[in-house]
Order: structure tokens, then sequence, then C-alpha cells
DNA sequence: TACTTTGTCCTTTTT
DNA sequence: GGACAAAGTA
């Protein structure tokens, strides 16, 4: 119930007490953050100058809104009403659900994810008979979203060439589809409201007026659509308050514009930038390897972590002979740790792709010890599940035929190809939904929805779930298939989410409410994360760095650390992707509050082929009297460099077969007098002929005469 | 029409 | 190694 401002530090202080401006918040990672945007809300409210109604807190994901949420009321004396917290996404749809007619969309509209509109899109490229090499649909979707991100209809790109005008074209048809079918797209989401409040004036003043404090968190991820979405809400009176780290930006690669934080302190003309730098989350030494790091990017609004804490440990570094090795070491640690008495669900491993988590699970599973991986597998991705809600779908919206196209045939009643092809055919002739035009065999699916949706007419959510998917046949279908039973239980798990579900956004405040199935469905595309197995139980975890932004660990492994994989070979070939990587890093290092370990392996299965890299370059940023080698390996390498400007990694080609020529072996780690450390890669020949392809990192790659070459092993 | 086999492509991810 | 889609077979 109270604000505790007297445990604020003085910066903490100054940001939430400050004046009726706008301000911008440089908030280092673990300089509490979230306790500052909170604190502010509720000390605005209790100032009693305005109400929770007047102000509109945006983040990024649910579970930050809803963090954001509980500790908002827990600091106010009465549930709040009114009050707007929420993602980009969430608020976008409330609004739109709310002015559904003057956004031009049915009350209904149904929400296509990723997939879904990926699966759209290739519709329509087959329908407008698209050469799918010239163009994929990947592409297409790519084309597309991106330029609704950056608030630019299809009529509105400018055209450079034939392929743009193609596209273009595309885009223009796919904007149709949606109309016809009554479906919204994610970034659709945000630039249909954006064009509702921007043509709407009455609308935009009504909010503007209303909205008098905008609060967003991490600001460094807005794209450039989000951010001119969030200045329809500025008014001469309003205050804008965004919080932001430009080194924990690692979002570039889906449209986030840091720049968007230059722009911000330009257009809002702030007067003062609070920066939090003190950390209450890490040791001294971490936090000074993740400094140090950090340093190297040149791009930066520049800002310095510290702590009052001691130095704590060092960081401790492991070199593994192969991704096997380095997996066993790791789970020995950790049940070392454990058995020392720190609790699994309090260590996180860490790594760059999600691939890299197969063989960890591996040797975790084989020595019992639990965990839990994140960002696999979502609930509501399911495959059973998205048919189960194609139905529900159908139910609510029988015009759209993404749904219609995917249940159809599933289970399977006779509907091939062909019929679909020709009822397709009907349908674009027609300029009408393949629900309209069903006829023949597939009337027989059609008078199926039909009886759904009579016959669920009004009942409560849990028993519509419940009817839809018995009557679908899905669960019927699933109980004669080999694996059908974890399907039939997640099944019951859907109709269990439906009984327990009940949506507070329903709240409107503008007459019309929402169907209860239209929200459960919204629900399920917009917090598809959100329910997730096995949240309680004690358990390692293992996530990607990505998803491990905002959390927070006693101990962290750090895996993984290797050329092409920490950095990401990708990424040499983006603009600042190196930046981008290094940021990466920066993240992973600062959620470690106790102990932090970082390490490589010699050789690692990718891609079903063996490939041998060498040390990440951001082991040799961080400073050597920081770090503690577990293994010798590494601190011989003494020739390394820190510039990896050219080619730094290799694969093993496919063909080669030497595995050994004259003593040296692919994978053993050697010197050249000239070139420095390397690994090699690859051998071929025999005796004078003998030469082996050698990996330098900075200096490159180079086949070597074993004869000539002066070469040492490491 | 429906199931099986082969060929291609591999980041990161929330909404 | 593995997901997913196109081609192949009963």
């Amino acid at each position: 119930m109270s604000l505790h401002l007297e445990l604020l530090n003085p910066e903490q202080l100054a940001a939430v007490t400050l004046p009726d401006e706008h301000a911008l918040i440089l908030a280092g990672a673990g300089s509490g953050k979230t306790r500052v945007l909170t604190t502010r809300i509720a000390w605005l409210v209790k100032s009693g100058r305005i109400t929770p109604a007047n102000i509109l807190a945006v983040t990024f994901t649910n579970k930050a809104a809803r963090e954001m949420l509980i500790r908002v009321t827990s600091m106010l004396p009465a549930n709040p009403r009114g009050l707007w917290i929420g993602t980009f996404h969430g608020l976008c749809n409330r609004m739109l659900r709310a002015h559904h007619r003057d956004a031009g969309l049915p009350q209904a509209f149904q929400i296509l994810d990723s997939q879904d509109q990926l699966a759209a899109v290739k519709r329509l490229a087959r329908s407008m008979n698209v050469d799918e090499d010239r163009f994929s649909p990947r592409d297409i979707q790519y084309f597309i979203n991106g330029n609704k991100e950056e608030g630019v209809r299809a009529g509105d790109v400018p055209i450079a060439d034939e392929n743009t005008k193609r596209l273009a074209e595309l885009y223009a048809a796919y904007d149709e589809q949606c109309q016809r079918e009554g479906v919204v797209d994610f970034p659709e989401m945000l630039l249909r409201s954006y064009e509702l409040l921007k043509r709407n004036e009455i609308l935009r003043a009504h909010y503007g007026q209303r909205f008098r404090h905008v609060l967003i968190d991490e600001f460094q991820d807005t794209n450039r659509l989000q951010y001119r979405w969030l200045k329809l809400f500025r008014t001469k009176e309003s205050c804008f308050f965004a919080v932001g780290d430009d080194d924990q930006s690692i979002y570039t690669f889906r449209g986030a514009n840091v720049g968007n934080m230059a722009e911000f302190e330009r257009e809002f003309a702030i007067k003062r930038v609070v920066r939090l730098e003190q950390n209450y989350r890490s040791h001294g030494n971490i936090l000074d390897a993740a400094n140090a790091l950090i340093a190297n990017n040149r791009n930066r609004l520049g800002k310095n972590l510290w702590t009052s804490t001691g130095a704590g440990e060092l960081v401790r570094v492991f070199e593994g002979e192969s991704d096997m090795d380095e997996a066993r070491w790791l789970v020995e640690e950790v049940r070392s740790l454990s058995r020392d008495g720190t609790s699994l669900s309090n260590m996180a491993v860490l790594y760059r792709s999600n691939a890299q988590s197969r063989v960890l699970e591996h040797a975790l599973f084989s020595q019992g010890i639990s965990y839990r991986v994140y960002g696999g597998l979502r609930f509501f991705e399911r495959a059973e599940i998205k048919h189960a809600l194609a139905y529900l779908r159908l139910v609510a919206q029988p015009d759209d035929d993404n749904s219609f196209l995917r249940v159809a045939n599933f289970p399977p009643r006779g509907l091939g190809a062909r019929t679909i092809e020709q009822l397709q055919d009907t349908a674009k002739k027609n300029q009408a939904s393949l629900f309209k035009v069903a006829e023949g065999k597939s009337a027989v699916f059609k008078k199926l929805i039909e009886d759904l949706q009579t016959e669920t007419r009004g009942l409560p959510l849990a028993e519509i779930v419940g009817i839809v998917v018995e009557k679908s046949g899905l669960k019927e279908h699933y109980k004669t298939e080999r694996e059908g039973a974890d399907r039939i239980e997640n099944l019951d798990e859907l109709v269990n989410a439906a009984a327990t579900f009940n949506d507070d956004s329903r709240e409107v405040e503008s007459g019309e409410e929402v169907d209860p199935l239209t929200a459960f469905l919204t629900h399920a595309a917009l917090e598809a994360g959100e329910h997730q197995a096995g949240e309680g139980a004690d358990a390692l975890q293992l996530m990607t760095v990505h998803s491990a932004k905002g959390l927070e660990f006693d101990v962290v492994f750090l895996s993984g650390l290797e050329e092409g994989l920490f950095p990401h070979e990708q990424s040499a070939n983006e603009r600042d992707g190196l930046e981008e990587e290094r940021r990466l890093a920066y993240v992973a290092i600062t959620r470690a509050r106790n102990r932090l370990y970082l390490s490589h392996a010699q050789t690692r299965m990718l891609h079903g082929q063996t490939r041998y890299n060498i040390p990440s370059r951001f082991l040799e940023e961080i400073p050597q009297n920081l770090m503690k080698w577990l293994t010798p390996r590494f601190s011989k390498q003494k020739a390394f460099t820190p510039d990896f400007s050219r080619q730094t990694v290799s694969s093993l080609p496919k063909k080669s077969q030497a595995r050994e020529v004259g003593g040296w072996r692919v994978g053993q780690n050697v010197v050249h007098p000239k070139f420095g450390s390397g690994v090699i890669i690859d051998a071929e020949g025999h005796g004078n002929d003998a030469r082996v392809q050698v990996n330098f990192g900075a200096a490159g790659v180079k086949w070597l005469a074993v004869a000539m070459a002066k070469l040492q092993a490491a």
C-alpha cells in the first residue's frame, strides 16, 4: 500500500517524482527499471492530480504488462479502474474492437499469428501464380510486414523496379484477402489502430485528452510505427515517460529502431535524461566484464553500470573438446551447485540459438536433472490446438478461409486437393468465401460447421469448446494415432483453459461487448506464450539469450561462445550486426547475480556436420583479470588478436574423407609463425603432398603444405 | 485419396 | 539432425 520512496536511490527518486514534463530514462540492466516505472504510476495517482484512467502504460510482452499491473495495484489503495496497461497489440486490439466500425472491421475479426499469416500468403501466392523461386512466401511476408511496420500501405510503396512492383501488387492483394475474410495480422493491428486515430480527429482528441501520462517500457525495442502510434496521443498537456536501454537493444532484426530514443529526445525536447546506472543485481566482476564488453560498441548513448556490492567471484571459463564434453561438464557443475544448495530454478543455461539446447537436454536427461526449456513450441501453437481453434474460428467467423482450409479435410473426410481446388476457383469467381460457396462433397463440411454454430449458440465458453473438440472428430481421430494420447490431453487442456478463462479486457467503455468466444480466440492469438506447463517445479532453466532478457538468476551459464555461433555468422552480413551480437552477449552476462560461467567447445555438431570453431571474440574482449580458466587449453592460445574482421569460421566440407595426414589431425589446434594460432578444419593427400586446411581466425582460412609450413602443435 | 519417402533449408522472437 | 513440403506409391 505504500510507495516506499525512501528505498529509492537519488536517481530513481528523481525519475519517479519528475514534474509534469517529458522524460527519457536511460535504465541500465538491473537498475530497478520496473520499480521506477511502477512507482511513478502509483506516485502520479497518489498525488491526486490525475486518476488511473489518465494513464497509458505500454510494454512489449504480456508478462511485463502483468508484472507491472500487479506491482502498481499493490501500491494503490483500491483496484484502479480504467488504467490502461498492456502490450502494443493488446491495447490496439482493445481499441479496434471498441471502434471496429470506424476501423472498417467486423467486431469478431480474427487475429492471424505469424504462422497463419504465412499460410495466408502462401495461399495467395498460389492463387496469383507467383513463381515461388522468385518470391518465396517468406519473402512476401517479410516485405508486407516490413512495410506495415514503417506505416506504408501497398499503394504507397515506392516502386523501384519490377520486383518491388510485383511485391506491392501481392501486398495489395493480400490486404484485400484479409479484409474479405475478416482477419488481421499482427502489424496490421498496429497500422489499423494508427490509421484509425490519425483519421478520426474526435477519437484522437478523446484519447489524447484522456491519457495525460504515457509511459513506455523497453523503448529501445519500439519500431517506427509504434513510435508514431504513441505520438498520436501527444497533446499540449500530455507527458511522455520513456524508459529504455540502448545497450539492451537486441531486436533490430525484427524492425526495432534504437534511433527512436534519440528521436524522442529531440522531438519532445527532453531537458534532462535521467540515467540509472547503479546495478542491484550482479557482483562487481560480472558487471565489469559486461561493461568492458559493451565498451567495444561504438554506437552508444553511453552509460556505465556500477555496484556497491563487492567484486564477488571471478568469471569462470571452460573449454570443451566437443559440445557433448561441454554439456557433460555443465551438468556436473549444475549438480554440484545444486548439492551445495543453489536451487535449480535459480540457475540458467543460456545459448544463442535453439538448436543448441538438444545436446544439453540430452546430457541433463541422462543424468536425471530436471530442466525446463523456454521458447519451444507453445501451447496455442501445437497442431492439434491450431486445428481445434480453426473449428472455433469458423464457428465465430465462417468466412475465415485460412481456418476453412486447415480443417476442411482434417480429420480426413474425403475432401482431396482436387475438390478444394475447384472450390477455391468458384470462390474466386464469386468473390466469396469458401464457406459460402461450399457445395456437393464439401457441403458435408459446411453442414458440420453450421450444426456446430446452432448447437453452441448461447452456451458457456467451456461447453462450446468441448462440443467443438468432440463433434469435429478431432478427438476421435487422435485416438487412432500412435502418439495421439498427448494430443488428446492437450485438447482436454484447451477445454480447461476455456473453463478458467475470464477476460478483463472485455470490460469495454463504448457499449458493445465482445462475445466470449471471440475474446477467447483473441487471447489465444495474442497471449500464445502465457499458457505453459511445468511452471512451478524446481528445474534448471534453459533458454536463448533473447528470451532471458528481463530475467535474472543466481548462476548463469553462457554456453557456445564460439565464432560463428556467438557472434552468429549471419550477423556479419548485417549492418551493425556485430554490435547487436555484442549487446546480446551483454544482456546474457548481466543476467547473472553471483556466478557466471562462460563456455565454448572446439567441435560442435551443427546441421548434421561437425564444425570446428574457435573461441568467440567476446571472450577476448573481457579483461583477463576478471576471468578464471577451468581448463588450461584456451590460455595457451596466446596468439589471439582482437581483430577477426575476415572469415572466422568454416565447416568441414562434405566430401572430405581424410581426418589425419602426416600426424596432423582435423580439429587439432596449431600455431603458425606468421598466422598465429588456428585449428585444422580439413586435410588431404599424403606423404610429401599432404596438405591441411587451417582456420586462423583473423588471418583467414589457409591451405598449407605440411612439408613446407612450420606448423606447431598448440 | 491417403499414406510413405525423399529433398531442401536452416538465427534470434513477441505480438 | 530434423522439420516440412513436394514427389512417389498403394
